[in-house]
RNA sequence: GGAGGCGUAGUGUAGCGGCCUAACACGCUGCCCUGUCAAGGCAGAGAUCGCGGGUUCGAAUCCCGUCGCUUCCGCCA
């Protein structure tokens, strides 16, 4: 891959752009030294930078101060290299380098600096405690994959840039310094100086001005996000993270979703090392894919898909399984191919993973070729009737040689045990096919959830996120029944963003926020300005905003977001590069009108 | 806030009650070496085994606590 575009022009020579086409060129190389190799006479330098690396090569003989400068030189010092490239000599020319064809034959090094010794090793992939690579992030990111991430992000990114603004979008910054609303997730406070006592907040994502720029006839926003929500982290979760935010006016869901889908085809067929499992997203209702994979964002690269078996069991001589039936609960459950022999020790560590989960059991059988169709294997086999198992096995798509996972619980709690269930056995099996990558849009959520603690209505999404229009009727007497133009984009299970058509009508409006159960003094104080903006001609608009950060993750295959964040923070929040967060000055709190309120040292001594 | 995993020279690992005066590889330092590309050879330096306590005649090893990192749950409108 020729990183390099024909057009820069360098007063000096990359290290990943000769070859055998350069032989008798008089260039210089600029970089660091990956390798050294001192033969005593020769001295074999191996030159890195963004691009490649070159060999260099000093002999003593035609080169004497050089090699007396090469002789000192040590890993990571970075060199200005001049000299001849040389046709490599018979049979020394390496195949496995991008310019093994050739090598540099030096005439003069000059130290453009020094190095101390690495903490770890750039020059070679290695598995380095992450705290001590985040803290030295300069060396870290110096390597060959991480270069390569980083520019794959960037060329995500221009290709998201170069599609939306060839469909008329308008790329618009945002404040990072906003209003604090204090719902949904936490808020990074910004004091002010000015107002004693008054926040800033900063952006849980640019949602409210993204809508305000809809009623002020922008049409089409987007921006690349920074985004920042303080709660713990995880390995695809950043406290500050990016976004394609994007909105459009006069639009409907369909609008929406063709637009996303296709950057999102153009994006993973120029950068995907694997193809799409399907170029059209398939499409799947949340109560569908709550069904078939017990999660709201499915892993469709493989099957071990979920069935209800609540009416073959509901009169099981299984105690369990009827009784659960009865009370309302469901037996669901899904078939592992060519695992009904597995051994019981495997047997007893799915069922302690399925408990990990929320299981209170979880009920396994082997099936197996029998007299009348297939027989069971499993510690209930002698409550099961033989159309039991045969219907069992028909629902869950099982035949001889397989293995059926069941789960009988309320029906929540079903979906999730089985939902993790699903992957985990798809991981311990290797049934996941890494060969592709699967996309899927998941439709219809509901528009509110219950709050247990809070014993009311949430929103699923956000407030103004728009009832589909013929379950309005039902929003005061079943707001359950009531489903969301909302819709999330899936990718290989991670949930890459979510979005709305959002809720332009001022009655609905009203109507949303007294279920939500906010008074009129919140929502004037929270959204007092949004509010007020629809009033002044808001068009009918939604959006979408996928993760950049997660889709550069899948897209370079890495298992972390941190991989393809440049300075990325630990699960603790922390900057380990600069050492942030940081005690802060007296005087700096003075002029904020701030008092520290810490809590007690835990002081180990006065014991 | 909770649960699991990990913590041994600069890095990655081994050792998992006494053969440990802690091993190996790479790296590092010095010397030798003119065709290597994970160069090679020789010599050497480098570790209070995260920290604290306990059990034991004896602890890197077992137990408890604690700290750090990480994965997951809670949390993430």
């Amino acid at each position: 891959m020729q990183e390099t575009k024909p057009t820069v022009k360098r007063s000096y020579t990359t290290c990943g752009e000769l070859n055998a086409g350069n032989i008798g060129e008089q260039v210089t190389l600029k970089g660091w030294v990956n390798r050294r190799r001192d033969h005593g006479g020769l001295i074999f330098l191996d030159m890195r930078d963004r691009y490649g690396i070159t060999q260099v090569v000093i002999n003593p003989e035609n080169a004497r101060d050089a090699h007396a400068v090469a002789e000192g030189v040590r890993g990571e010092y970075v060199l200005a290299v001049t000299g001849k490239v040389g046709e490599r000599p018979e049979g020394t020319e390496n195949p496995n380098m991008a310019t093994g064809e050739i090598e540099l034959v030096v005439s003069d090094i000059e130290v453009l600096n020094p190095s101390k010794t690495p903490p770890f090793y750039v020059n070679q992939e290695s598995d380095v405690d992450e705290s001590l690579r985040l803290t030295y992030r300069y060396l870290d990111l110096r390597q060959p994959r991480m270069q390569r991430n980083l520019r794959l992000r960037h060329r995500a990114i221009k290709i998201i840039r170069d599609y939306l603004d060839d469909r008329d979008f308008l790329e618009i910054e945002t404040p990072i310094m906003v209003k604090s609303t204090p719902e949904g997730a936490r808020d990074y406070i910004v004091p002010s100086r000015v107002f004693p006592g008054d926040v800033y907040a900063l952006p849980q994502s640019p949602q409210q001005l993204k809508q305000l720029l809809m009623v002020s006839g922008t049409d089409r926003y987007y921006q690349i996000a920074r985004c920042f929500r303080d709660e713990d982290l995880r390995a695809d979760r950043q406290p500050e993270f990016t976004q394609l935010d994007l909105e459009m006016s006069f639009v409907d869901r369909e609008d929406v979703l063709d637009l996303t889908e296709g950057l999102f085809v153009k994006m993973f067929s120029e950068l995907a090392e694997k193809p799409l499992k399907d170029s059209t997203f398939p499409r799947l209702s949340y109560q569908e894919s709550l069904l078939k994979y017990g999660t709201d964002k499915p892993d469709t690269r493989f099957g071990l898909e979920i069935s209800d078996v609540s009416e073959i069991v509901a009169s099981s001589e299984f105690g369990v399984f009827a009784n659960t039936v009865k009370s309302g609960g469901v037996v669901r459950g899904f078939s592992v191919p060519g695992k009904g022999d597995i051994p019981r020790s495997q047997v007893d560590a799915l069922t302690s993973a399925a408990q990990g989960f929320g299981a209170k059991g979880l009920v396994w059988i082997g099936l197996e070729e029998g007299e009348n169709g297939l027989s069971a294997r499993s510690p209930i086999a002698k409550f099961l009737s033989d159309d039991e198992v045969n219907n069992l096995a028909t629902a869950t798509g099982a035949s001889a040689g397989d293995l059926m996972l069941f789960v009988a619980d309320k029906e929540a709690p079903t979906a999730e045990v089985l939902g993790r269930l699903r992957n985990h056995v798809a991981h311990e099996y290797e049934l996941i096919d890494e060969g592709s990558h699967a996309f899927c849009w998941i439709l219809d959520f509901p528009l509110f959830e219950w709050d247990e603690d809070g014993n009311r209505w949430d929103a699923a999404h956000h407030p103004f996120t728009s009832p589909m229009d013929e379950d309005v009727q039902f929003l005061d007497s079943d707001p359950a029944r009531v489903r969301a133009k909302s819709y999330d984009l899936v990718l290989d299970g991670f949930e890459l963003g979510s979005g709305s058509i959002r809720i332009h009508d001022r009655d609905i409006q009203n109507r949303m926020f007294g279920l939500l159960g906010y008074s009129d003094e919140q929502v004037e104080e929270r959204f007092g300005h949004l509010l007020r903006a629809f009033e002044y001609g808001a068009p009918p608009h939604g959006g979408i905003a996928p993760g950049i950060d997660r889709t550069v993750m899948l897209l370079a295959g890495e298992h972390n977001i941190r991989e393809v964040i440049a300075f990325p923070k630990n699960q603790s929040g922390q900057d380990l590069l600069m050492g942030a967060p940081s005690p802060i000055d007296e005087t700096q709190l003075q002029e904020l009108h701030l008092q520290l309120d810490l809590p007690p040292e835990e002081d180990h001594e006065d014991e």
